[in-house]
DNA sequence: CCCTTTTCACCTAGGTGGTAAGAT
DNA sequence: ATCTTACCACCTAGGTGAAAAGGG
């Protein structure tokens, strides 16, 4: 079993509509995708990985005056579909249920020839994060046992829209309020509410 | 076969009398160990690790007026032998050779509680690095083989005394002129002449 | 008009030796 | 006297959204 970690903050932001900012050079996920494995076999070795699919054959735009996003017609072309492995992988059980997970090396990007094994989106259109974990077989013709081998994970509450500039303006308030990288645009309170524990 | 890197950074360090700082939090040596690997079956495991052998039974003392390290006495109580295995072991042939290997996270203390797993040494005491290279070994007991699957190397100009405080000056200003995170410390030249590549 | 790119000030996180105070 | 500790200013390295400029 896996526990997604931040839980309530994802929830928040999923409520407003997340949004993720991609970039040439790419950009990291805000809140990080971080879990909590339980019941692995200690002794055994996994891999573990995510991708992104698409919620939809749709493009959005964001109608500021309302406030809300709009359909604007069929998607792009899908980009390269990309996977990223936590680069822990592969590791053994015990290694992985030992602390939280945290994928926080993902990078998105928009940059359909990128060279640094990002993750490729387009901007303007949604997505769901997928969590994959790879039991690494020991028998000679494991691809023939990879179905078995293979459990995926989803969470709804961490799909989000790609863009390259926010547009909601309660997301980016949010965002400023709980990323402690944005700690430099807050006014007021500071209310240290958000603070995110270490690792 | 296994390559020193910054070799020439190494030997002139080495020709003042190199000094290593010790703290109780734990410090980074500075030139870092770093190694370029050779030779290794690519689809083997191997672990990666190095720790410190006393150089003699002495302890020094460092003479400012004559600028020379004299001795004064015999070695403290040894300490707890410590390992340091470098983060990614175990980790295939193929990725140790793929590049410069780097024991950056590697850090001395002169705590003798450390609780940080780093490594413990006696201030004012002279010591070697080794580094090792453990094949893991697929077979049942192979414990029994342990003696052909470890390999260590030594490399004579890497050999240092720690300190907990600089005792030759031009080993501070070789270390300030060398150190990219000594910078605020240079006055004149900068000549760059010393930019450690990265990685 | 809508979206993307670039640059920037401002942060987090952590590695430097200097310095002065502390310890033995 | 000799050595150690704690704190500091000053760096490296890199993650933020703002703002202005760029592109179709």
């Amino acid at each position: 079993t896996v526990q997604l970690e931040m839980k309530a903050l994802w929830e928040e932001f999923n409520q407003l509509g997340t949004e993720m900012i991609v970039t040439k050079a790419g950009r990291r996920m805000f809140p990080t995708f971080q879990v909590k494995i339980l019941g692995m076999d200690s002794r055994a070795d996994y891999a573990l990985l995510m991708d992104f699919v698409p919620l939809d054959d749709k493009r959005y735009r964001y109608a500021f005056h309302s406030s809300a996003w709009l359909v604007a017609g069929r998607a792009d072309p899908a980009t390269p579909g990309r996977v990223h492995f936590h680069p822990d992988s592969p590791a053994k059980g015990a290694q992985w249920m030992r602390q939280i997970v945290s994928f926080d090396k993902l990078k998105l990007t928009n940059n359909l020839q990128d060279d640094n094994g990002h993750i490729i989106l387009n901007s303007m259109h949604r997505y769901q994060p997928r969590f994959h974990v790879v039991f690494v077989d020991p028998r000679r013709d494991s691809e023939r046992y990879a179905q078995e081998n293979f459990k995926s994970f989803v969470f709804a509450e961490t799909q989000f829209t790609a863009v390259t500039a926010y547009q909601n303006h309660r997301i980016t308030q949010l965002k400023i309020a709980s990323n402690p990288f944005a700690k430099g645009f807050r006014e007021s309170g500071d209310s240290d509410s958000w603070t995110v524990s270490p690792r």
